[in-house]
DNA sequence: GTCTATACACCGATAGAC
DNA sequence: GTCTATCGGTGTATAGAC
């Protein structure tokens, strides 16, 4: 808020930022301990918990910075969709990309280590404290919910719980794409192919766009589910076109 | 191994157990102590230690139970299937379907307490403590080895490549659809209707098993990626007919 | 083998002196 | 703002009683 009056003041504070993005991307958020964090930002133990508060409160913080810039973007990316549609709804295509689309923007604009904060989400994802969903929720509350009307005038026809489904198994896939190759890899054992630069979320990007569109246009489920697999006659018609962009 | 000599010597161990699958499910794994879970048992904390090694340990044991008849019927459902197919290749849909569709029937066979599991589950995807997944991805190892090797031949037009990310994809998103409704509403503030009972789970899985197949069947993506979304051409056709069953 | 009592090293958080 | 000292908590290891 107020003008630095010292360098040490501030200094404090932006050190053990540093220290916390590093060392929770290094080690995880639960296997990072405050004291080696104070110890490697050249600060006193106590004086993390002055200025954040808690451990939580300063892994919000390392996230918080990041998080913004997105929730912007989305919102940006958005408005401008929907300012170009004159009123008209959206094609879903055209939501799913922007939602999830701008998490590879992020990764491209690397100034501020978009790269580097995406990485330590998918990190964050894989072992997360329970608060931190929690706060990832809260800080985009009006995202969600301002994506979640566009999806439904999007699809009009569809019923609406349906697309609250679809949105849920959209979010899990893309946060286990975010996760990342390790994770894939210690699962299935499998090897994929990985240039470690830009270049990978890119073609992950690709991949996650088309799964998750062919998962939204999907013809619906039937009630009750067939358990036992049996052959059955045509589905129900799709609600919307495969080739739509 | 050998038979009891004591009521004691079986007791406390299964009490140990016991415990730790209702505290685990009800507080987390994180959030109960090995302390309140020894008092809970009735047994002295160290008995733990002694008996599972780690409190890792006991969680594993208690997991292993559930995912060993898991693990089971997936084989035997692998089995059946490609004994009946006679040498011929799986439609993807069989393969996807044994492999998600497994989980429900656990949640149906209910008298080994297959929904506790299930929530359980889907609990400590919400939390993992990291060592969590790598010991699903070990014990499943073969498992998963069966259906890579089906999902290759069901699809053998496919790069094995694409298939081994939208397998992860479908993880994902199933993950995230068991981790269960909680999450959905945290996330979202969106309500979803709901009955408690066993038709839940049949519901849910008919909602992502239509995700699932749609996903998987989708067109190829491209490379490189279309940043800025443009309204392109005709894509590439579908590699697995939208109907087949 | 089964279990108990105890101790250890570490953790995050905080009160209070400076 | 920064520091020291300390508190109650954690998981774990071990010596020894039965």
């Amino acid at each position: 808020m107020s003008m630095a009056k010292s360098t040490t003041l501030k200094d404090s504070r932006d050190r053990i930022l540093d220290a916390a993005a590093r060392l929770f991307l290094a080690q995880g958020f639960e296997g990072t301990s405050m004291r080696q964090l104070a110890s490697e930002a050249g600060v006193n133990l106590a004086a993390t918990n002055y200025h954040f508060g808690s451990k939580e409160g300063l892994m919000q913080e390392v996230l918080r910075r990041h998080l913004d810039r997105l929730s912007e973007e989305r919102l940006r990316t958005l408005d401008a969709l929907e300012r170009a549609a004159g009123g008209k709804p959206l094609k879903p295509s055209q939501v799913v990309e922007a939602f999830f689309g701008s998490l590879l923007h992020l990764a491209d604009n690397d100034a501020e280590g978009g790269t580097t904060f995406l990485r330590l989400l998918g990190r964050t994802l894989t072992e997360p404290a329970g608060f931190i969903r929690a706060f990832l929720a809260e800080e985009h509350k009006d995202v969600i919910e301002r994506y979640r009307q566009a999806l439904f005038n999007a699809l009009p026809d569809v019923p609406r719980v349906e697309i609250v489904w679809r949105f849920n198994f959209m979010l899990g896939a893309a946060s286990y794409a975010i996760a990342g190759t390790d994770t894939l890899r210690l699962v299935t054992g499998w090897e994929v192919e990985e240039s470690d630069g830009g270049e990978r979320f890119e073609r992950l990007m690709a991949r996650l766009m088309a799964f998750l569109l062919g998962g939204l246009r999907a013809p619906l489920p039937e009630f009750p589910y067939p358990l036992p697999a049996k052959n059955r006659g045509p589905g129900q018609p799709e609600f919307d076109s495969r080739r739509g962009r």
